[in-house]
DNA sequence: TGCCCGATTTGACGCGTATCAAAGACATCG
DNA sequence: CGATGTCTTTGATACGCGTCAAATCGGGCA
């Protein structure tokens, strides 16, 4: 099973509403039947294919969407090329925010995404109609506060082995949210490079501690994506707390 | 000049609204003046001393404050005692999050603060009567949400020279938000060890930093406390971008 | 199947920052 | 005014991670 899988629902409806209805973070549970209907028309459902830039300049200014399978990464860049990727985005996150333009972040299909876009006009006019809408976003934006406070304590003060184990601990989290077992098998999204500019480290370093946590049996890498948890505890462990 | 005075407010009326009212990222402004009345009734003012605590567990479940002068850090802690410090506010932010009783950051004085608090239960039921609040409250949050994916890639890909520098041009922004002129001078509003729980450093790396800085003739520090800087340009650079 | 090319791993080495320790600055209080 | 304690600076050394380079892996395609 792979992380892009775990998030599809089996409709096939390309409106926005039977994407995300049922979701936590979804957008859509606020409306009701007829706006979400509403909304429906103005959407349009797109897959696009890893390496994808979906928020540049461009398309952010004209559309929102929601991400209705596979990982999106936000990332940063410095003029000299040096890059941090700041968030990552799985179904059924919202994507793209009201009320700014833009502010530097660009955002880029990691895995192959689908989403489902409409266009600004059309929710910015239903987020001031319906103060609900308006909540539901807000949670959403409070839920990626907390999540980049968390990565800042990462970034800043865990050792290289520490991050690379919170890494694996993140994807295998948002993956399978409500996994209750204490064994986890996944996929990962994102290449060594990737997951080193997430972690502030360079790929070598990514590369070595997860060569360290498979010699120690913390976890097992198959093709050099699919990595199974056999403990997760035994993973929380290495990153810290 | 220092930073506690540069935002403190000339009205003695010990009213939310008088204090934030015309700020930007206060959140009176959307309020009209018979809720700024009610409000005000059940509003407090006070000052507390640098280092007192407040938020932990025990006073942001019960009220929220508006900051009316000085500055506060937020923290997170891991078992060991490491330490970051995910963000600083400044009057007149708005301290304490709406729905949510707390993740785990804690909110200390970072120098002497004044804050206007109120009951948790008053600024909800406004929320809930007003959109216009919450949008706001909105406002601020992404605010924040954009510095802490800032800070990220100076925590995960600036070196501890870029590091400082970028840390000074914060304070200098936002102790004077409109600054038109390329010099300025401030108060640093906390220690080096605290410096460097911001920026992911020791607290000797930090002052060695401050030390080349002086030494380069872009900031000169007077008492350990006192900054200027003749030319913020030059700093910039140092900030990396 | 075998070649090719990008991604990943592994190795050797250097640099930047942490660590440990001591000296110096500054504020408080007798 | 000098003693005391805290914060900051400075110095010497160690080590983790970055850098550069080469080897190996894995997938796509003929």
């Amino acid at each position: 099973m792979d992380i892009q899988r775990k998030d599809v629902h089996n409709s096939e409806t390309p409106v926005l509403c039977r994407a995300c209805e049922s979701r936590h973070r979804g957008v859509c549970g606020a409306l009701t039947p007829d706006q979400l209907l509403q909304l429906s028309r103005h959407s349009t459902r797109r897959a696009v294919e890893s390496g994808t830039e979906l928020v540049g300049e461009s398309l952010k200014t004209t559309s929102y969407s929601n991400i209705i399978s596979g990982v999106v990464k936000l990332s940063k860049m410095m003029a000299d090329g040096r890059q941090q990727i700041v968030g990552l985005q799985f179904a059924p996150d919202f994507l793209g925010r009201p009320f700014r333009s833009e502010n530097g972040v660009s955002a880029e299909a990691a895995t192959e995404v689908k989403v489902c876009s409409f266009p600004k006009a059309a929710i910015e006019r239903m987020i001031s109609e319906m103060p609900e809408l308006e909540h539901k976003l807000f949670e959403q934006t409070l839920a990626e506060l907390d999540e980049a406070r968390d990565w800042m304590l990462t970034l800043g003060r865990k050792t290289a082995g520490e991050k690379v184990a919170s890494f694996l601990l993140l994807i295998a989290t948002h993956a399978f949210p409500d996994n209750e077992s204490d064994s986890v098998t996944f996929d990962l999204p994102m290449s060594r490079t990737d997951i080193a500019d997430f972690l502030g480290l360079t790929m070598e370093t990514v590369s070595r501690q997860l060569t360290k946590l498979r010699k120690d049996d913390v976890i097992h890498i198959l093709n050099n994506r699919h990595v199974s948890v056999p403990d997760l505890s035994r993973l929380s462990e290495r990153a810290g707390s």
